[in-house]
DNA sequence: AGGTATTTTTAGGCAGGGCTAAAAACAATG
DNA sequence: CATTGTTTTTAGCCCTGCCTAAAAATACCT
């Protein structure tokens, strides 16, 4: 059995290696809020236990045993998150430390308990994908909504879980996923954007645009 | 913050502390399979925190911070149980494991919720009290249904968490919170019980009617 | 290439929890 | 009351994870 730490580990393993080939030790320290020699002692750890490829000064990479745990630990917050928000009246920016702690201690039984009373959902409140209970990741294509130029309709997909109150923001402007929105304007020089969604303009700093995630539907040149 | 080991520890000896007055090192141990030595270790720690009072050789009590700690704890073990069960589909006999993790990473905002959802229920779905928010312990004074003569009628209060097979035996015998039943017959030299419950006559052994908990209702002599 | 910066690892510690074996305290008994 | 038996504590270790400071590698730049 992974202990807790291990899981985060992989986890943050797992999201960091997106992208990129290999994750560097102080990157993962970083991510982790941890001191780069305590991760790379964990790492000697993780590959005695066959759970990453870990080669001195070069950086991690998970095996697939490894990277089993982390979509699976992934899998069960992201369950969570959806559960406290349908079943226990959440709201979407006070789920994450919930999860967080709750992906740990949730055994294969509760996983299924979950998913079922969810009907196998796809996506969590946040809009990102539910790994299914095999290991298969729906990665979605979507862009972030800074890159959209005036005229560009699209549909919100998901908003990055990176702090509670940009989803408390973002709640308040009516940006959730699956929302429609169209850009109207955007100032050059600090990049932020006026957008109409659910019926009225709403003005994002760039910082705020991007952390949305949309799908573009319609490129009208405005 | 209380680590997991401190609420296990402050829990069992809540427990324990029922009736007797001081909780010997070695019950202790015993309860919670662990080493004697490793409790006495322990102790000292939890003293150190203002969570017991112990002195050596003479056993431990619970501070009331400490009796805080493990009521608290026993609540949100509770709640979890009835929720498993009325929200997730689980049966009586497999929540106690699942419960005795999820205790340990509930939050009070998680507590809160848990005990709205489910109406601030009183028990668990074993029949055992669940205490309110304020720390009170609803203590239902009940006897053991192996003590019981025939022609007692009773109605069964709890089965105690001993056991999963414990569980499933009487839930097949229709023996479960709230159902009423007859005592019909006492063996004497074994102690085993007929009983007349959901309107069918049943066989209990000695030990399993000492895990049972009635409330009697009258005593009509056989 | 040579020297400076930046990573990364090693060394040495610490706290939390656990274990076994040996010593000490308490209890019981003739 | 002295001896035997039962608890309980102490001593000495182990493992997991984390930290800081120092050393070693790697990277970068002139
Ligand atoms: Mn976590
Ligand atoms: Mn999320
Ligand atoms: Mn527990
Ligand atoms: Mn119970």
């Amino acid at each position: 059995m992974p202990t807790i730490s291990a899981e985060d580990y992989l986890k943050h393993i797992l999201k960091l290696q997106e992208g990129e080939e290999r994750v560097s030790t102080s990157a993962l320290a970083t991510s982790l809020s941890l001191a780069d020699a305590s991760v790379t002692e964990m790492l000697k750890k993780l590959a005695a236990r066959g759970l990453v490829r870990y080669q001195p000064y070069q950086g991690v990479t998970l095996t697939e045993k490894g990277r089993g745990i982390a979509v699976r630990t992934l899998r069960r917050h992201r369950l969570w998150e959806l559960f406290l928000v349908r079943h226990l009246g959440y709201s979407w920016d006070q789920i994450h430390e919930e999860a967080e702690r709750l992906e740990h201690v949730t055994s294969e039984a509760l996983e299924t308990a979950l998913d079922r009373a969810l009907g196998s959902p796809q996506f969590d409140p946040h809009g990102d994908p539910i790994p299914s209970a095999e290991g298969r990741v729906h990665g979605g294509a979507s862009s972030a909504l800074a890159a959209l130029r005036p005229g560009a309709v699209a549909k919100i997909r998901r908003v990055a879980d990176v702090d509670p109150e940009l989803l408390r923001h973002a709640d308040r402007l009516g940006i959730v996923p699956e929302a429609s929105l169209e850009v109207r304007e955007r100032l050059d020089f600090d990049g932020s954007l006026r957008v109409r969604v659910a019926g009225g303009d709403r003005f994002l700093s760039a910082e705020v645009a991007r952390h949305i995630f949309v799908e573009l539907v319609e490129e009208r040149s405005g």
